[in-house]
DNA sequence: AACGACGTCAACCGCCAGTAG
DNA sequence: ACTACTGGCGGTTGACGTCGT
């Protein structure tokens, strides 16, 4: 499903995300967290807008995205609110853990309104083919009768085919993704920053990764906060070789950029804190 | 094998509501 | 009250995969 990358007039790049982009991202939004999507992009080393950096996150790359094929009874849930609610696909989605509203208006669009609208069609014609037998018949026998309105037809032969085979907690896409980016997700950013700086000895390492607070007037000079990201960056790499250990023990998959930083970082800092405040990580 | 029709879904676009100054 | 900015939402697009002929 990849559209070729193109670029607008500013010079953002368009279209599909590559691996690059993503790691950047994921790197990023884990260590800093998405404290201005506008901003975000500059400060994270992306020819992308913040709205496309927000949308990929959200959809896409944030711990706890929900991936496959959707269950029998998301489905019913996603058909019960649609006739309730209407398109208000956000709604829908925040009753569905996991699920995004685009994700859900895809498959609504896709699948469930055709099946819906099937289902009507046929319980409608169903409904005139009874009528008329019952007119038929009921000239012949008793008079026409009332009481022939069917209820809605269920739109599913079946209810229960998927639900035993599919993990509802399946998280794997995230792993997956992580576990294909290697460790050398963690290393790429910070190559040389820190290999000889255990120190936070940091003066004119470039990387491509700005923390939050780092403030500069010229945004192509793209250089580490020396104040608070080698802080980080140094911490997180210091504890880089060591990190995967306490949840390979407990959890037995590669952990999520989420992990990552429950693992790595300062829980007493103070940015941090508030991020975690707001479960933004959960 | 080639081609067109159709299905899927990531990503874009425009609009709107909330908020800060 | 007004304006500018931002995040969020829903509608839509279009590249790519699959299927049928």
């Amino acid at each position: 499903m990849a559209r070729t990358p193109s670029c607008d007039k500013s010079g953002m790049r368009k279209g599909t995300w590559t691996a690059e982009e993503d790691r950047k991202l994921i790197a990023y939004v884990s260590r800093y967290g998405c404290w201005n999507w506008r901003q975000l992009p500059k400060f994270a080393g992306l020819a992308r807008c913040g709205k496309s950096c927000r949308l990929r996150w959200m959809n896409y790359l944030r711990p706890n995205i929900k991936r496959g094929n959707f269950t029998q009874q998301e489905e019913d849930l996603i058909i019960t609110m649609h006739k309730k609610l209407g398109n208000r696909w956000s709604t829908i989605a925040a009753e569905l853990p996991g699920r995004t509203d685009n994700e859900v208006k895809n498959h609504w669009h896709t699948s469930l309104k055709k099946r819906v609208q099937h289902n009507t069609i046929t319980n409608s014609e169903e409904i005139k083919a009874t009528k008329s037998r019952d007119i038929t018949i009921s000239q012949v026998t008793t008079p026409a009768s009332s009481q022939d309105t069917n209820g809605p037809l269920s739109p599913f032969s079946s209810s229960s085919e998927f639900s035993s085979t599919h993990d509802l907690d399946d998280m794997s896409f995230i792993d997956a993704f992580i576990e294909s980016m290697d460790q050398s997700f963690l290393l790429d950013d910070l190559n040389g920053i820190v290999q000889n700086n255990t120190n936070c000895d940091f003066q004119n390492q470039d990387t491509s990764l700005v923390s939050p607070n780092h403030s500069s007037n010229d945004d192509s000079n793209l250089v580490v906060d020396n104040d608070f990201g080698s802080f980080v960056d140094a911490y997180y790499e210091s504890t880089v070789d060591n990190f995967w250990t306490p949840y390979e023990a407990e959890m037995s998959h590669v952990p999520t950029p989420s992990h990552m930083l429950m693992t790595t970082l300062p829980m007493e800092s103070e940015y941090f804190s508030v991020v975690f405040e707001e479960d933004l990580w959960s």
